[in-house]
DNA sequence: CTGAAAGCGCTAACAG
DNA sequence: CTGTTAGCGCTTTCAG
């Protein structure tokens, strides 16, 4: 069986497929009579209009996209949920694009939306993006788009994020309160604002506890486990780190991996908070001390602010900011008591 | 500045628009020489095609849409990334769509696919999902589509799966072998194939050691975090297990709460075996012997077999089926030790 | 309240 | 090698 289309219905019905048409969309100008008509007929022939006509035809795809470096990350798959469970209620369909950290990537993937494939888009994105060098400025202006979690500071646009420089002040003075004297950050990226934020509000609760901050305050870590593995293993050998904060979830597996090869015991040996969504850090061995970000609510947050500037052109959408707070989770892998 | 059309082309060049689209699409009918100047010109107008026109006209998507019940849960997440890499290395997009183990959800999800929204489909069917009342008999002629994990035993259709029924056979006898006498599955569905497979390696290990399979041999647990959790406690201290199999990775981390709540020790009182691809599996206390399934190559595998039918139309796809084996890690939440 | 006609942007015959 | 023409299926003026 062919495909059913609006014209097979004008044709059994005996009217014009703009009839037809209108009365599918439950136009005002159309009596309820045919109406009726039209829909038991739809109905009967099962059919199902085609979305790309009508993308073309009205050029809107009522489809939105996101974009984010991975989604093997606990944040990014809560945060999904968030964003899906918007998008399904409005009956908009979700593309889904990983960047796996690659700035090229993003790149042509950002370009492809100029096509119109996407009325909003919806992006964290990777550590190695740099607003400027990017079409992003640009972007922002010809398609609704909102940043999450991983924004570009350099750019006005709309931005939902967690408060990280406050939540690092706050895992970095709990750390202190257990008896840390060389604590140490590890940090995904140099560009990424959320890591400066973070980097920011960890040399505060230093500086405030008279406690030094050097160069050995803060290691860059990349994408390859491996690396990362080694990397670790000899920093925390040679810099006698007594706790440190891992600024993501792979970081803070890392972390426990490099303290198991090195027989130190967490925390005794080590304290560790890691910025993570892990469901499991309770069950952890020692259980970790989490800050741990409101992914679902921010997925879904970004997901509402994108449909408020699709709904109404006249929202300011560039403006919009919104914070939601982390919270801090003690558990055993740090040594003090909850204030 | 307004989207840029090949017509647009056509006119600045003082070609006709077939030409123009014959160029872009690297016809061979084309002189090497149109074909620079057009691409030159597109560059510089930053041309962009309308996928939507395109698709309309082709009847064809460059689009598969993924449906499954969760993305956070590791299995799915790694799973969409076998999928997503070989999507972006042929050039489609994937749409998401997550049913919630609903059902309803589902049918509503598949239906809208006859539309030719996308041009294939890859599915892991809800805990709900029972093949006859769908339309999923019908879709299957109907569109290109590949189970994955959660199949449809009573339809013939594309599959990959893991080996469910060999597996559960071995966790069953790692359990048995380390002492167990009294070992229960913990089930997420009556229904699903892939649970009735690993109740049946799970049966057929306790015969073959001479262990009754009773009706407590089996927990069937639903989607409620909290129920579930009441379950278990009540079915654990009623029952004496002493030895457990949950079947999936929320089921794996629910044990490990109930068993704190009744202050049971892990593997002593209670050996676990959990079926997940968590990361952290190694990290929990004590760290969790798991059958790990290869998610990513199953999502990988998947796509693959879906591109294959779609590049050439006589492909056999729903005779094709593929099973990927699971593997057993041992860890410290069983007693036996690797044979 | 219904219909005729035009056209979204692209591609596929078919001519030339 | 290039152009003409038609049309994918739908929505939108504009008339009636």
């Amino acid at each position: 069986m062919e495909n059913v289309t609006i014209r097979m219905l004008a044709e059994r019905l005996q009217l014009s497929t703009a009839t037809i048409s209108k009365a599918l969309n439950n136009s005002h100008e159309i009596s309820e009579e045919t109406k009726q008509r039209v829909l038991a007929l739809a109905a009967e022939l099962n059919y199902v209009p085609n979305p790309y006509a009508s993308s073309l035809r009205k050029k809107a795809s009522n489809t939105i996209a996101v974009v984010i470096p991975e989604v093997a990350d606990s944040f990014f798959a809560e945060a999904i949920n968030g964003i899906e469970s918007v998008a399904q209620e409005k009956g908009y369909h979700v593309l889904i694009y990983l960047t796996h950290e690659s700035f090229q990537k993003e790149q042509a993937i950002l370009r492809d939306f100029q096509s119109g494939r996407v009325d909003g888009v919806l992006i964290s994105v990777t550590t190695e993006t740099a607003a400027a060098q990017h079409g992003l400025e640009q972007l922002v202006k010809e398609i609704p788009i909102v940043f999450f979690d991983r924004v570009c500071e350099e750019i006005t646009a709309a931005k939902i994020t967690t408060d990280d420089a406050t939540a690092a002040y706050k895992a970095t003075t709990h750390l202190i309160a257990g008896g840390c004297r060389q604590p140490v950050m590890l940090s995904a990226s140099r560009h990424l604002s959320i890591s400066n934020k973070r980097t920011e509000g960890f040399r505060q609760a230093l500086a405030d506890h008279q406690l030094p901050f050097t160069a050995a305050s803060i290691i860059y870590c990349s994408n390859d486990t491996i690396a990362t593995h080694e990397l670790l293993k000899k920093a925390i050998q040679k810099e006698h780190y007594d706790g440190i904060i891992a600024t993501t979830e792979k970081l803070a597996t890392a972390v426990y991996e490099a303290a198991a090869a090195l027989h130190l015991q967490i925390p005794h040996d080590l304290q560790v908070i890691g910025f993570s969504n892990l469901s499991t850090a309770k069950f952890l061995n020692p259980s970790l001390t989490t800050i741990t970000q409101p992914a679902f609510d921010m997925g879904k947050a970004a997901a509402a602010l994108l449909f408020k500037a699709l709904k109404s052109s006249s929202f300011a959408l560039p403006e919009q900011q919104e914070v939601i707070p982390s919270t801090l989770l003690i558990r055993n892998s740090t040594l003090a008591a909850a204030d």
